[in-house]
RNA sequence: GCCGAGGUGGCGGAAUUGGCAGACGCGCCGGUCUCAAAAACCGGUGGAGGUAACUCUAUGCGGGUUCGACUCCCGCCCUCGGCACCA
């Protein structure tokens, strides 16, 4: 039999027919399995490393289908983003209009991969019947303060003409076009995601299938950290600064103060201050330096002292107040103490502006005081720390945290690294934001029967730092729903994370018109059992998911705290070296490939090429090597319709090993995809057995119905990856219906039993011979065997070994020296 | 700087409660078929030495534990990914 297009068409046709992939959510006959593949972003027409995704996402479906799993494998679009306005002011073409024909290319992409879904439960992001449902959740997060509206200092990109979101500046730089990122006070929407901060952070342990590189990267980015927020009051004022620190040990020696640069009490700082103006100069500079020098390996630090003091509330001494350059305002208190023996920063500048730098943690081992010119950064046992002198930092941080609170000059405190989630985008293709400006009443959400706000479809893309929604007077202009007075409607539209951020649960009920999902169905068919995707969303989107999740689970519509129970994610497909891009002109199209060697090729070379987890280099010859094996599995069909063979001794040796090695196939390729997804290994397992079968057919000693099961076993294993020949081996074979509502082969271990084996025969640890014995011998026997073997003898020279260690049906090693 | 992953033939990669390193595939070499070539099929293929049986050597580098180490321990080097003045 030969492979060709038709049949790829003939079973995507079929499975169609059949409605392999469909499900009706109500259905419990079976256990469920929700695989669930990370969406993709219509942007343009997919690539060999898109379809790794798709086509490890199909194959685990396949395979738990045939496990007798009802499978949920859904397909969505998530439609809204920047690039489709982009390209709208590019090239003058409208961007649902460019959207749309990119999810049909996709579609036509992704059914000719062969890869599965259930295409009525479509979602579409960017449809009103979607994003209603956005704006409603966006309402629930309003309602309970969880969504608000504030003035902020935001990464600005310049030639996006938009705010990024911090997880969106990447080395402070846009993380769509690479501009150098700029500083921005406005007024922006935010939601509340640092509330979640401590459960986010939690929770992470409830993922024991996570990899363990995403959970890390996850707790980095939540940043929690413990310390003592301490307050120090300002001389001659009734007024403090408060500083959170992680090493209340150092309060000993904090000999100066830091603030940033708007810091709320600057301004009191500064009156009547006769430095006033040099301050204030100084304050315009590092306003205005760009957000990547801080980047520098050679960031300058730079300060000017307020002339003010404050007093170390455990010292007593008066230390003075400056301004630096390297505080962030975003961060704690936006001031610090400065512990210049104890902290590197601190200490560059302390040293640069000749400020006193006293030794307090010393290092346990050492004995005399620290030159000065050194840090020392590590806990130790304090000196010159009054009464708590002799403690260690471990000790210390207890008592003195005790102290401060008891005397209140300090307060234990929690921080965390992670921001609130900046939602605002100023521009057009995006969810609009339901919120409505009145003279009167101000800010008023939009009723939830009122709901969805429409995008309009007629505007003009200019990139104007505005949104395009500004200039479209029939959207803006509104009554208020509270009093009905005219009203201005919010023209910012959400960040597409939102959108992307709880569409695994519309997909059970997607068209359900009166809440955003059913929470019965919802509830029974998540946790999303498996979810795969790449590991560029470790942060991103799997944060934002996880907080939407314990959104609904604390307004009760779902009941189980984390979204996605099982994570896989994939690496990256390179080419040359480099990431597939259009720009570097390396990317490999499926379409050539799917049109010279079909659909189970490519699949077949995709999961076959390293690693599902880890990036591969693609070799268009490792096609070549699959199309090859597959000629060769399906010229054992032709040779089967052509074999005569019949009675044949049961017992015979190779009929047995053939057996053997049947069974221990399926054996290893299900703990391969039982385990994390180790497709490259099940496929070349796969091909050992297939050639052991042409081994054994040339002895000429296997029975017809044995060369059959072989071979039928063989396309049950293929099938999840290579499903179309899967399939029409399986009629050929005689089977009826399809392949996948067959069972997954299993094994049985009688059959794993051997009588012989060959061991290796070791002595002093070098490999010297090799020995057949019966499985049943004794160790005493194997050994008397491999003593009375020629070569043995030779290198033992009559001296008998000091000293054996046998490793049962493996390895005899034989020790002669000491 | 901190955190994480990794380093095995010409290449992608196998092998882990420590037990025959290099499975499977690519590439390369040889053969069969052919007027010839391609395709296909069969065989070989870590390196060095030897006509050969065989010997030595080999999993980033240096030590260690062990009868035995790709695997465990100590100390380095390199590559990739994440975070990065987070007080």
């Amino acid at each position: 039999m030969n492979y060709s297009k038709e049949i790829d068409k003939k079973w995507q046709d079929y499975w169609k027919e059949i409605k392999l992939f469909n499900v009706d959510v109500k259905d419990k006959s079976k256990p469920k399995y929700y695989c669930l593949v990370m969406f993709p972003y219509p942007s343009s027409e997919l690539h060999v490393g898109h379809a790794r995704n798709y086509i490890i996402g199909d194959a685990v479906a396949r395979y738990k289908i045939m496990r007798g799993y009802k499978v949920l494998s859904p397909m969505r679009w998530d439609a809204f983003g920047l690039p489709a306005e982009n390209q709208a002011i590019k090239h003058n073409i409208h961007p649902k209009k460019w959207t749309f024909n990119n999810i049909n290319r996709i579609k036509e992409q992704l059914n000719s991969w062969g890869t599965g879904y259930d295409w009525d439960k479509e979602v579409n992001s960017c449809l009103p019947e979607y994003y209603k449902w956005t704006q409603w959740i966006f309402l629930k997060l309003y309602s309970r303060g969880l969504a608000y509206k504030k003035e902020a200092p935001v990464n600005w990109c310049p030639r996006c003409l938009t705010v990024l979101a911090n997880e969106q500046v990447i080395g402070g730089k846009c993380e769509r076009c690479s501009s150098e990122v700029e500083q921005k006070k406005l007024k922006q929407w935010f939601f509340r995601i640092t509330d979640y901060a401590e459960r986010l952070l939690k929770d992470l342990d409830l993922l024991e299938d996570w990899p363990e590189r995403v959970k890390i990267m996850q707790k980095n980015w939540i940043g929690r950290s413990e310390g003592v927020e301490i307050y120090f009051p300002l001389k001659g004022a009734q007024l403090r600064i408060n500083c959170f620190t992680t090493r209340v040990d150092t309060i000993f020696g904090a000999t100066f103060l830091a603030l940033s640069w708007d810091h709320p009490l600057i301004e009191v700082l500064v009156q009547n201050n006769p430095k006033r103006e040099e301050i204030v100069n100084f304050i315009e500079k590092i306003k205005n330096q760009p957000y990547s020098i801080r980047l520098l390996d050679n960031f300058e630090k730079e300060g000017i002292f307020t002339g003010k003091f404050a007093i170390n509330p455990m010292t007593n001494k008066e230390i003075p107040i400056w301004i630096a350059n390297y505080i962030l305002s975003e961060y704690g208190t936006g001031a610090i103490m400065c512990v210049p023996a104890h902290d590197r920063r601190d200490f560059d500048f302390a040293k640069k502006y000749g400020l006193p730098i006293v030794e307090v943690i010393r290092a346990p081992q050492k004995k005399e005081e620290a030159p000065l010119e050194e840090v020392y950064e590590g806990e130790g046992v304090l000196v010159n720390s009054g009464e708590f002198s002799g403690l260690n930092s471990q000790e210390a941080k207890e008592k003195i945290a005790d102290f401060m609170e008891k005397n209140d000059i300090g307060k234990r405190k929690v921080n965390y690294k992670l921001r609130d989630w900046l939602i605002s985008r100023q521009r057009y293709w995006g969810t609009p934001i339901p919120i409505v400006y009145c003279d009167k009443c101000g800010e008023v959400p939009v009723p939830e029967e009122q709901l969805p706000v429409l995008l309009p479809e007629k505007v003009e893309f200019l990139p104007t730092g505005q949104s395009p929604l500004t200039y479209v007077e029939e959207f803006i202009k509104t009554r208020c729903p509270r009093c009905g007075g005219s009203a201005l409607r919010e023209t910012d539209t959400m960040d597409t994370f939102v959108d992307s951020s709880w569409y695994y649960l519309r997909y059970i009920s997607p068209k359900e018109e009166k809440s955003p999902f059913v929470s019965e169905d919802v509830n029974y068919w998540l946790p999303v059992d498996q979810y795969i995707g790449g590991v560029e969303h470790a942060i991103l989107h799997l944060m934002y998911a996880r907080f939407i999740n314990k959104f609904f689970y604390d307004l009760g519509l779902i009941n189980f705290k984390e979204p996605f129970r099982r994570l896989f994610t994939q690496g990256m497909i390179v080419k040359d070296g480099a990431k597939m891009s259009k720009s570097k002109g390396n990317v490999v199209s499926p379409d050539y490939i799917i049109d010279t060697y079909g659909a189970d090729t490519m699949r077949l070379y995709i999961l076959f090429i390293g690693p599902p987890q880890k990036d591969a280099e693609w070799h268009d010859e490792g096609l070549l090597g699959c199309s090859r094996f597959i000629a060769r599995v399906l010229r054992l069909l032709d040779l089967l319709s052509q074999y005569k063979k019949n009675n044949v001794d049961k017992d015979n040796p190779h009929q047995k090993l053939l057996l053997r090695k049947m069974h221990h196939t399926i054996k290893e390729v299900t703990q391969d995809l039982e385990g994390n997804f180790q497709f490259n290994t099940a496929i070349s397992r796969i091909m050992e057995l297939v050639n052991h079968i042409y081994k054994s057919l040339d002895t000429g000693q296997i029975s017809k119905e044995l060369f059959r099961q072989a071979i039928d076993t063989v396309f049950l294993l293929l099938a999840p990856f290579t499903p179309h020949i899967s399939e029409e081996a399986n009629k050929i074979l005689g089977n009826s219906g399809s392949i996948f509502h067959r069972n997954w082969p299993s094994y049985d271990p009688k059959y794993l039993e051997q009588e012989e084996v060959e061991i290796a025969i070791l002595i002093d640890g070098k490999l010297r011979a090799h020995l057949k014995i019966d499985t049943q011998w004794s160790e005493k026997k194997v050994v008397e065997e491999a003593l009375s073997l020629e070569k043995v003898k030779n290198y033992l020279k009559g001296a008998p070994p000091k000293k054996t260690f046998y490793i049962k049906n493996k390895v005899l090693n034989l020790v002669t020296n000491g």
